[in-house]
Parts: C-alpha cells; sequence; structure tokens
DNA sequence: CTGAAAGCGCTAACAG
DNA sequence: CTGTTAGCGCTTTCAG
C-alpha cells in the first residue's frame, strides 16, 4: 500500500487510523492521514467487505411507483441512512409481480447488505425466502423469517378511524369507504380502521368501493357514486383518489361540501391548494423511517440487544373545506337512481 | 469452494459455468449448477469486485426531496437498470448542501460502481470532481469532467415555449412566468423557453416571479398577481406551483380560466382532476431514463464505441381547462391596484 | 502501541 | 474444454 510506504509504517497502522480504532500514537495518526490525503487515497469498498463481512450499505426493497407513500418513505430511508454513515442499495418489486419481493430480497442479500428495510410490502400470497441480516418491515405485519425482524408502523387503521369518525361526528348518517387495493396492508389496515369507527357509532355499514390509488380509480368510483345522494360523506384511502372522486361529483354538479364530504389520507403537499381544500390525514412517514431505522442500525451493531418495537405514529387529522355537516334533508332512500340533478352550476366555496 | 467438490471439478470451472462462459461441457455445466442449488450457493460480490473490477452497479445521483420530476426518474431509472441485469445504488443530495453533488459522488465511487448517472443537478457553483467511470448527465449542461459523458435532456426549452405560444395564439397579450428556483437548470431552461416565445411574438417581457416548486409557494405567488389584473395568462414552471396559483386567484375572486389562464408543467397524475383541470405540458421522464440508461450501459460496456448524443424528447401539450382566451375587455393599465374585485361568487366551470 | 503473516471468495492469466 | 497459480486490497489474527 503506497500509503503505508509513504508514512513509513505498515499497513496495518493505516488501517488502523483510517478505522478510528485506538491504540496508535498521535503522531503517526498525522502522518498517516496526511500521506493518504496527498495521495487522493480512497479505500475500496469492495475489498474492505470481503475482508470484514460487512458492506456498511443497507438495501431497501420499495415498489416501482411514483406514489406519494412509497416514494416519500424512500426519500426519507435514504436521508436516515446516509446520516447514519451507511449507503443505500434499492431494488424495486413491480406489482403484478409474483415473487417479486423475493427477488428482490435475493438481489440485495447477494450484494452483501448489513440489514434490509421492506419498505410497504404488498401480500404476494408466496412465501419469503429466509434472511440472515436484521431486516425491518415498514406497514405491515410481520411475517417474515430473520433472525432479527424490526417493524414500524403508522398504525394506519387508527388514523382510518378518526377519520371516520370526523364525518360521523359531522353528522352524517353513515360514510362510505373508497378503498385502496386491497393486497396493500396499507390499504387493509385504512379499510379495518372505517369498519371500526362504524361499527363503534352503530352506522350502517355500505359497500366498499376499491380503487387503485390512482386519481383516475378515484374519479371512476366518483361518477359510480354519484347517482346515489345518499352517499354524503366518503373516506378515500389516499389523497389522489380523494381528488378524483371529488372531481367526479363537481361535474355531476353535486357541490363539495355541501352535498357531499370528502377525507382523502397522506395530506399530499397539493392536498392544502386543490379545490376545495382536502380534508385529510397527514401520516408521519419522515418519523417513520427515522424510527425504524434508527431501530434497525442498532440490531445491526448490537446484534444481542434487545429491541422494543417502535410505537405507533401519532395521527394527525388536518381539517380543510372538504368535510362539513351533512346536507339538511336527505332524499329519501327510495327511488334515489331516478332523481335527476339539475345542474346546480358551479360548485361553490365561499 | 464447496460447489466445486460436490460437483468434483475446479473450482474455475464453476466460475465459468456460474459466469456463462463458453467452453464448458453441457455435462459440466449441469453437474455443477446441480451443486449449487442443491447448496444454495451465491456467489459472493464482494470478492467478485475485488477480483474482477466490476461490480455491475450503477449509482444514481438524485435530490433528497419528494418532486413529482426527480422521483418519476429515479423510479424509472431503477426499472431499466434492474431490467439491464444491473442493481442501483443512491445517494441523494440535499439542497443547500454545497458540494453535495460531489460528496455523493465520491460515496459511489468509493462503492466502485461502473456508471453513474447524475439525475436533475441543480448548479452548486463548485467544480465537480473528476470521475472516471461513464457518467449519464439527465436534464442538464454536459460540463462534468468524465472521461466519457453522455447526455440527454427533455429539451424543457422547447417545452415551455410551446407551452407560452399556446397562451399567446390564445390572443393574451403577454405572458407572465412563475419560474422555479433558477439554481436548478430546468428551472431556467423553462424560463429561457418562455423568453424565446415572448421574444418571437413581439409580446412584453413581464417581471419574472420565482417560486420553490411548492404549490405553497405557487399560492404565495398567486397572492401577489391577484392584485393586477392586466396579469390574464400565466405559465407556471411546475404542476403544483400552478395548482397553488390557481387557488390564490379563486380565493381573490378571479375565474380560471375565463379571467386568467394558466399553465403548468409535468403533467403529474393529478392534474386532470383539479379544479379546472390542468392544461400542462407532459414531461417524457420514463424516455428519458430509459434513452439515457440505454446510452449510459452501452458506454459501460463498450468502452471504445462512439456515441451519439440522446435526441431530445418530444413536447406534449395537454390542453385542457386552464387555458382560455383572455377576458374581453382588459381593464386600463393604469391605476389597476385599486380596482376592487367583488367577490363574484365560485369559481365557475360549466 | 506497532508489525508480519494469513486469508476473505472470487476471477485473470496461463498452462495443459 | 479444463485445471493451476496468483493475486484483487483490505482486515484479521497473533506476535512483538
Amino acid at each position: 500500500m503506497d500509503v503505508a510506504r509513504l508514512a513509513g509504517v505498515s499497513q496495518k497502522t493505516v488501517s488502523r487510523v483510517l478505522n478510528d480504532e485506538p491504540y496508535v500514537s498521535a503522531d503517526l495518526r498525522r502522518r498517516v492521514l496526511g500521506a493518504a490525503q496527498d495521495l487522493g487515497y480512497r479505500r475500496n469498498q469492495a475489498a474492505r467487505a470481503l475482508a470484514s463481512g460487512r458492506t456498511r450499505s443497507i438495501g431497501v426493497v420499495t415498489l416501482g411507483t411514483a406514489l406519494y407513500g412509497p416514494t416519500s418513505l424512500l426519500v426519507g430511508i435514504e436521508r436516515v441512512v446516509r446520516e447514519a454513515g451507511y449507503t443505500l442499495r434499492v431494488a424495486a418489486t413491480v406489482e403484478g409481480d409474483p415473487g417479486g419481493i423475493a427477488g428482490a430480497l435475493a438481489s440485495l442479500l447477494d450484494q452483501g447488505v448489513d440489514g434490509v428495510v421492506i419498505s410497504e410490502p404488498i401480500d404476494e400470497g408466496a412465501g419469503l425466502i429466509s434472511v440472515d441480516v436484521p431486516v425491518l418491515v415498514l406497514g405491515a405485519p410481520p411475517n417474515f423469517a430473520a433472525p432479527r425482524v424490526v417493524t414500524a408502523r403508522v398504525g394506519a387503521d387508527v388514523h382510518a378511524r378518526a377519520a371516520t369518525e370526523h364525518l360521523l361526528e359531522l353528522g352524517h348518517a353513515t360514510v362510505h369507504h373508497l378503498a385502496g387495493p386491497q393486497r396493500w396492508y396499507s390499504a387493509r389496515d385504512r379499510l379495518a380502521g372505517w369498519r371500526q369507527a362504524l361499527r363503534a357509532h352503530g352506522a350502517d355499514e355500505p359497500p366498499v368501493v376499491e380503487g387503485d390509488w390512482s386519481a383516475a380509480s378515484g374519479y371512476a368510483a366518483g361518477r359510480e357514486l354519484a347517482g346515489d345522494d345518499t352517499v354524503t360523506a366518503v373516506f378515500a384511502a389516499n389523497d389522489d383518489m380523494a381528488i378524483g372522486l371529488i372531481r367526479a361529483q363537481l361535474e355531476a354538479g353535486r357541490r363539495v361540501p355541501e352535498d357531499i364530504s370528502v377525507v382523502g389520507f397522506d395530506d399530499i403537499p397539493l392536498a392544502a391548494y386543490v379545490t376545495p381544500p382536502l380534508t385529510t390525514l397527514r401520516q408521519p412517514l419522515d418519523g417513520l423511517a427515522r424510527q425504524g431505522l434508527a431501530l434497525l442500525i442498532h440490531v445491526i451493531e448490537n446484534p444481542e440487544a434487545e429491541v422494543a418495537p417502535a410505537a405507533d405514529q401519532p395521527v394527525e387529522l388536518l381539517v380543510r373545506a372538504s368535510t362539513a355537516p351533512p346536507p339538511p334533508r336527505p332524499t329519501s332512500g327510495r327511488d334515489r337512481r331516478a332523481i335527476l340533478h339539475p345542474p346546480r352550476g358551479p360548485h361553490g366555496r365561499p
């Protein structure tokens, strides 16, 4: 090693200095650092990994879409990983690709990551390959075969329940739910929370409409629902669908929130600026990433330590202008499909 | 190596089989594959990298935000990288962190990536470290010291020009521009295109308002502009700002598009579902990623080959409901700030 | 506190 | 077609 020669020490001393190991005299340390600097020396990570069995890298399995939730998580994960001195490797899965998670995981493991985080997995039915490094699962039930699995979740069911209750407390007889794809654990959680709220209040449970998270699917659902004016309140499983749904309502001549209230989920940055500004739930995605990774890194670096599971993240309901009490005189239940709404002109908001 | 022993061959033969090298008998190949299978053998990538000097990984320097452009590109990049049989390493930069790109690049290079893509860099003023692997720069002028730099861009100036011309052709006397942060090359491109269009049509060039890509900044700009009703058309540098701006206009009692037309940029999935549906430009981000990476991988695998620069991606203007001809009787230029708009009630859309 | 020797698990080069 | 011999550049023993 040239650095060692230039500094007139052994290779091992260089290694010690660069790894901040103790038992090196200040003088040697200075000399080595100087030599390394002069030579523009950088350690070869592949060699380090081979010799030490560690890569100081963390792999993340995420979904290959630009959806708000997964991408926000990814951004948060990257930041925390970097701050902790690790590097990030990414393997995305494609929806509908069976065994996608297992494949992505295998690829990451091949690369020798020290730990992996599985972000918002969807239920693939299949069992997962066993993993010999610590795993962090973000937003799903812990059902992975790994020596050390830690999980962190937002407790979406609690949130969904709060959203639904907000609507119920406004006086709506019941609340419809525009659900996310049920292969997603987060979509199931939200559905469950909605159902809990309805039961707790003794409200009817209307049939669930399922979307695919997109505004387009929300729009389609909105057209379906627009014909039925007993629908006075909808809890959508994410903001995009909520916005699509609102759009469909407006086009059908129903006003939001006067005729129908809508609550979203996520608090995307746009939520406060659409018309009407959307009442929604903020997901503490950043806290989730931060908290989960702190746990994961702790387990990586202290293989023997016991870890307490992460606490659920807090709920935050943002009441804006898309929710209001139900319209005074709900149409009688029967023949409702026959009632034609004259276009009342544009949707209003003072 | 156990696999070699089990199959009764040399280590090198195993290596050959696993690397799909020629000159191995079908029989041996079968035997080796079988043994590897039985043992659940996986190659150690660190050792491969050390011995071969290649990692079959590509690094990407991206911005650590959840903005639509950067994240969509990242998703596209990941997919193409995976399809090409490479793995992905990510290093994000933080806005405002000087030398962020250089640092991220250094981290990636340390990891021994075979190539790197710099996605939507911002101008950091500082020079960039020199790089000894092929580099793909997405969306910026090529000014990097690297043996092989390839670039691909969307030609945002052409797009911006088209957006501005759309407004001009609708009859607007001029078009205001709500720009993105000028440290971003893409923001500069859009500004340049807007300016070109104005000049070509001999229109006045109003002062530029600069936002930070967020809907909140668009809203702030919208409030500023709302007092001036000579402003009949605005080209916003992205959809989020356009939506924030529209919101501010509506709150000020100005109708979109009757009183003021707005064009966005990006065609985020929500653009067609906000109120009014946003006229915008679709960025062929996916094509960009695909095209750029094809080039990069070609250069990685054929170090000697000459490459033609990627062709600019095509323009696609999506005319929806946020643009219309200007209002019939524009208020005279003077005293315009004194004119109070009685709240005309809600913004309309038939 | 410091150094010498011995690999980590693979692939490159050269023989057979 | 197949095997042998050396390393890749570090970190880990284990002695000084």
